[in-house]
RNA sequence: GGUGGGGUACCGAAGCGGUCAAACGGGGCAGACUGUAAAUCUGCUGGCUAAGCCUUCGGAGGUUCGAAUCCUCCCCCCACCA
């Protein structure tokens, strides 16, 4: 087989891949296999929390690119093993979910995925897997006999993802968790056999399960098997991807709103926004390129970062989810709050954090601004929100707060309705003043 | 089981009888500059009814006018030995 005939019989999935940097690393074979006809692939999620979060996006991207390919996709959703708790990439063991926990999160995980991927297309719809369905149902023996009998221990920990937990006493492994790979290289082989699945995606932490995994296809029913991975994204400045002072980016609106997912993506550094087009977006080449060149050209119309955010939320909170989220954007930092009626903040703010407070409590000599600070949580105590405003860093309607002393009255609220706090350059939060209650 | 070294705030790490709510670094938040960037510089980073008070230095007791610092017991970790 020549070297050119291969490159020309390459898929254009890894090709795409390749050039999108998800591509970290593959086994043999894996872009000729993938060349040659359609094929199943899938990813496992194990089911940690309710929702995925934008850390967990990059392999769902390739589940997305796969079925663009015309490969079918299969999401396994982890029932079973969220129940052990993999030990890749964690130095600490974990902490073990309840079934109840495991199944309410593998449904919201369930449900996030079917943005993504199209489960109704002829021939390639996605399908959807758990492996509580068939590991609920293994039995320990059988599992020892037919399973465990094909790994060697001595390789098992050689293995980069065992060597770190071994090797650090500080702490440990339990017996538990090194089963973790086992029950994942069998999910592999189960997959195989139910649904001809012969490629498992993942990202880099995950090589050496899915390698146990094609090998063990190997030993039991002499059968190819394949793994492609992607990188480990951290962003320019080596912090953790999809995290913000708000903690965690999750694409469940009800943890984190639209506005504040789309917000997430329009604050990505200048040097990672191109690399994020790649990444989540599903803009051709030619397209990103543009986007890179008008970047360079000029950078403060970050256009890269808009039409990130653009794609990626449209993605997951669809064409009103995005409307939304680009119309508060336009609100707080475009014009003037004061121009604004509280119709349009309602609107606005719909979808930026908010809480409430008695119209009684601003009667009068009104209330603390430190204290409303504290209640609607934009500070984290009293003390927090005297040092934030001493900082210079709140402000209440877009003016900023000069004193501690400042009292907050009914004057105060915008139609005698609406409290715009707003804590350092771009945390909004409204406060609502519910009615007062007449007896 | 023996011997020695440890457990300090979000993390790392000083402190080793009062001047310690605890140096320093990282992280985080805020301010200036900008483009709602990056880099840089500056401030803040336990709580409160706030120039005072309260709770923090593995846990429980004790010594002392006074303890993160000294003593006793317990728990956990590390190193070497067995």
């Amino acid at each position: 087989m020549s070297g050119a005939s291969t490159l020309r019989r390459m898929s254009a999935l890894v090709e795409e891949l390749r050039w999108r940097g998800l591509l970290q690393d593959m086994t043999e074979g894996a872009a000729e296999h993938l060349a040659e006809a359609p094929r199943s692939g899938y990813i496992g999620f194990d089911p940690t929390a309710s929702s995925l979060h934008v850390g967990n996006l990059l392999v769902v991207m390739d589940l997305v690119h796969l079925q663009r390919h015309g490969h079918t996709p299969i999401a396994l959703v982890g029932g079973g093993t969220g129940l052990i708790g993999d030990p890749s990439g964690k130095d600490a063991e974990r902490q073990l979910l309840t079934k109840e926990e495991a199944a309410e999160n593998a449904e919201g995980i369930r449900s996030q995925l079917e943005h993504f991927l199209d489960f109704a297309v002829d021939p390639n719809a996605a399908v959807m897997r758990n492996n509580l369905d068939w590991l609920s149902e293994l039995s320990l023996v059988d599992f020892l006999r037919d399973i465990g009998k094909h790994f060697s221990v001595n390789q098992l920990m050689a293995k980069e993802s065992m060597k770190r937990r071994l090797e650090d006493p500080d702490v440990g492994l339990s017996y538990t968790e090194f089963s973790y790979i086992l029950m994942q290289s069998y999910d592999f082989l189960e997959l195989y056999r139910r649904d001809g699945c012969t490629v498992q995606f993942g990202g880099s932490d995950q090589w050496g399960n899915i390698t146990a995994g094609t090998d063990l296809i190997r030993r039991v029913d002499g059968g190819k098997a394949f793994g492609i991975v992607s990188p480990l994204i951290t962003n320019a400045s080596g912090r953790k991807f999809g995290k913000t002072e708000s903690g965690t980016v999750w694409l469940d609106p009800e943890r984190t709103s639209p506005y504040a997912f789309y917000q997430f993506w329009l604050n990505i550094d200048d040097a990672d926004a191109v690399k994020c087009l790649k990444y989540f977006s599903l803009l051709s080449k030619e397209e990103i390129a543009e986007l890179e060149a008008a970047t360079e050209a000029e950078p403060y119309k970050r256009v890269a970062q808009k039409a990130l955010g653009a794609d990626v939320t449209r993605r997951v909170h669809g064409e009103t989810g995005l409307a939304k989220a680009l119309q508060a954007t336009d609100a707080l930092f475009g014009g003037d709050l004061a121009g604004l009626s509280a119709p349009d903040i309602a609107d606005v703010f719909g979808d930026v954090p908010s809480s409430e407070v008695g119209a009684e409590a601003l009667a009068a000599e009104g209330k603390l601004i430190v204290d409303l600070l504290e209640e609607s949580g934009v500070a984290t105590s009293k003390g927090d929100a005297r040092r934030s405003i001493e900082g210079g860093g709140i402000y209440l309607n877009n003016r900023r707060i000069e004193s501690t002393d400042y009292r907050v009255t009914a004057e105060d609220a915008i139609e005698g309705r609406f409290l715009v706090l707003r804590k350092g350059k771009k945390n909004y939060h409204l406060t609502v003043v519910s009615e007062a209650r007449h007896a």
